[in-house]
DNA sequence: CGAATTAGTACGGTGAATGAACAAACATCC
DNA sequence: GGATGTTTGTTCATTCACCGTACTAATTCG
């Protein structure tokens, strides 16, 4: 269990395991660096370092670039991590389109297609076409080996990789689409949430130096929050943590689908908040405030103020330091942002407010986080 | 870092100490039980089982029991933890009282003495020498050797060891308290925060087989919620975690001291409830409730309703199947319990309510927990 | 050109787990 | 009662991986 991380027995192979995973999380945030670097840092023998580089240089995952020239002593050969090692493959499906991207080892976005497709109504077969059509035209001509490909699925993804529920993309519930595509690609695929990997590509890529804590709220109809807790996504004990669109933020509210009264998706979810502001969608939204329409701007109040309360509690439940905003509310953080800043500094975290930032990664923030999710595990268990 | 858990290069010791307390966890979940038998659940060899059972023989951690019979083939040596082997000491300070207790490897309780003493009034060397005096009569002549000491202290309690702010019991902020008290007993104090504490009571000794994630809700003045997840105590990025006194339940409510409106503890709080019910304490509550009278079961009734609809947000954030009332909650579970119930069925997890349970465990639960906590870290990495 | 300095490798040593073989203790069957 | 079979626990040689030391390599500086 990955929790208390102690189920199995240890014995050597366990130990290099470790060390080949610590080496390469070395590598990865420290690039370039030498052996007797790594060696300094992490507290393993210049012997053992170069033991385990010798093992990493034989699987592709690192590269040695040719020797620089610093001070006094002999010249370093620094070490990175391969560009030209395995790639990570991310698909992601939502009700009306297809995103597919590449990453390579160190995260970096190689390619990136999107596709405007009628996902929901369409046959899974049909969009499992075009999806393996996408992947074959981003890779190109590779001849990089693919790692795996994780796929962004927005509903709930068991522990075992099963999509659960889907009430955006009914149809898709199951195992079959994964193993479906597997089949087509010739790869392993791993089915995650999307709001999860949404959070885990705002970890990892979104710039927040050092930020290994914070809540990444992304809104669309359904508002999910995306738990980052040192360094990790938490996805709860049962795979559905995160589902903040049904705190209740006014008890005596109108009923929600949910069966409660007053849950926040009821004023702050995109549906509501277009239809309050008299707009079809989050892009007429957008252009009504920037306008400054009085009845959008109304809606966006009432949805911040809203927002703002939910998320105070769930700052003060999980003591995180951060919020970050994403999904819509990331483009409509200009308006939203302030009023979520003020409700937060009224109520969060007992006079230690936290920090309210906007995600620099678009809509592609969960594709990415799909695709990085491969490499990270790969580097986080090297196979031998 | 703890939730990483892989910043240190692993060697053949590491090895060793993991692979101790694998066993020692199975000993403590299955004892009796022999050598074979470890050998067989945990996947270690028979000869690596043998030889740390002999270390931990020789530390005092296990004992080995006369052979028992059981059918055909030698008869098998049972072991189990050590019931002669390390205590582990419990301390817990409130404003109002003093407890102390002691517990064997196994984590039952040997002794447990609770003095009233008017802490928050009294000068802190007074209460350590009362607390001194408590602890050696409530160890007695025992011969066996103490562990540790584990503090339970009303406050936030740093990940250092440092109480932080405790606004019922000023004074003892800071680090002299547990250095003071190291001082005294000769053993290492280890301060934590109480609601914490209470809630791995809950978990290690609550009966609730099997039960890793739950949220344990103890209120008094304040609200605090320990947070249970994968079988650890969940304490957050700052130690914070858990602040459910201050989830609005309702946004236009009246101004609470922490600068918010609409606070849950300004409706669920003991003082707000007992305010509202027309009594003087918790046990008026009890007994005006017992009684019938209609102006208290109006107050527990809001008060229920309030902490359900907190719960909930926490339960949909967390996706914890459970939910334990502890504290004074526990006392008043009759009749606050049905109130939450319904809410949680309205509002929690999407479908799924969380199960709904009191704590077995009285006021004692915090110090068992500091107690416990001692000797859970002796068996979670066996000195050498 | 030699001394100093830093990088990386080679090699024997050690701690710990493994697998197989063996000794111990008991039940059962003839 | 003794042979047999079964299960338990230990002993021993082997293997794996890290460690410390000693050594070679490559460069700068005087």
């Amino acid at each position: 269990m990955s929790p208390r991380g102690c189920g199995a027995p240890a014995g050597a192979g366990t130990v290099r395991a470790h060390n080949l995973a610590l080496l390469l999380e070395h590598v990865r945030t420290r690039e370039p660096v030498s052996r007797a670097r790594i060696a300094e840092s992490t507290g393993l023998t210049r012997a053992t370092v170069s033991s385990l580089v010798e093992e990493l240089l034989a699987g592709a995952l690192l590269e040695e670039l040719p020797a620089g020239r610093g001070g006094a002593g002999r010249p370093a050969n620094p070490l990175r991590l391969n560009r030209s090692g395995p790639l990570g493959l991310g698909v992601a499906l939502d009700p009306d389109g297809v995103r597919v991207c590449v990453v390579d080892l160190a995260g970096a976005e190689l390619a990136h297609e999107h596709a405007i497709l009628d996902v929901a109504a369409s046959d899974p077969d049909t969009v499992l076409d075009a999806v393996a059509a996408m992947v074959v035209s981003t890779l190109g001509p590779a001849a990089q080996p693919v790692a795996g490909c994780g796929l962004a699925l927005p509903g709930l993804v068991a522990a075992d990789g099963v999509l659960t529920s889907a009430p955006n993309l009914p149809g898709w519930v199951g195992t079959a689409p994964a193993a479906a595509l597997a089949q087509r690609l010739g790869v392993p695929v791993r089915p995650d949430n999307e709001a999860d990997l949404a959070a885990g590509a705002e970890l990892w890529f979104g710039g927040h130096d050092d930020l290994a804590d914070f809540l990444h709220v992304s809104g669309e109809i359904g508002i999910g929050a995306g738990i980052v807790l040192g360094g990790r996504v938490f996805r709860g004990p049962g795979g559905r943590a995160g589902e903040l669109g049904h705190v209740v933020v006014d008890p005596d509210g109108p009923r929600c689908r949910c069966g409660g009264r007053g849950c926040l998706e009821l004023v702050a979810g995109m549906r509501a908040v277009c239809a309050r502001a008299g707009v079809p969608d989050t892009d007429g939204l957008v252009a009504a405030a920037a306008a400054g329409r009085a009845r959008t701007l109304d809606a966006l109040g009432a949805a911040g103020r809203a927002l703002g309360i939910a998320v105070a509690g769930a700052v003060n439940l999980l003591d995180v330091p951060a919020v970050v905003l994403g999904g819509a509310y990331a483009r409509l953080g200009v308006w939203v942002g302030p009023v979520v800043r003020a409700e937060l500094d009224d109520r969060a975290r007992g006079g230690r407010p936290p920090q309210l930032l906007l995600s620099p990664l678009g809509s592609g923030a969960a594709v990415r986080g799909a695709a990085a999710t491969v490499v990270r595990s790969l580097l986080a268990d090297p196979p031998r």
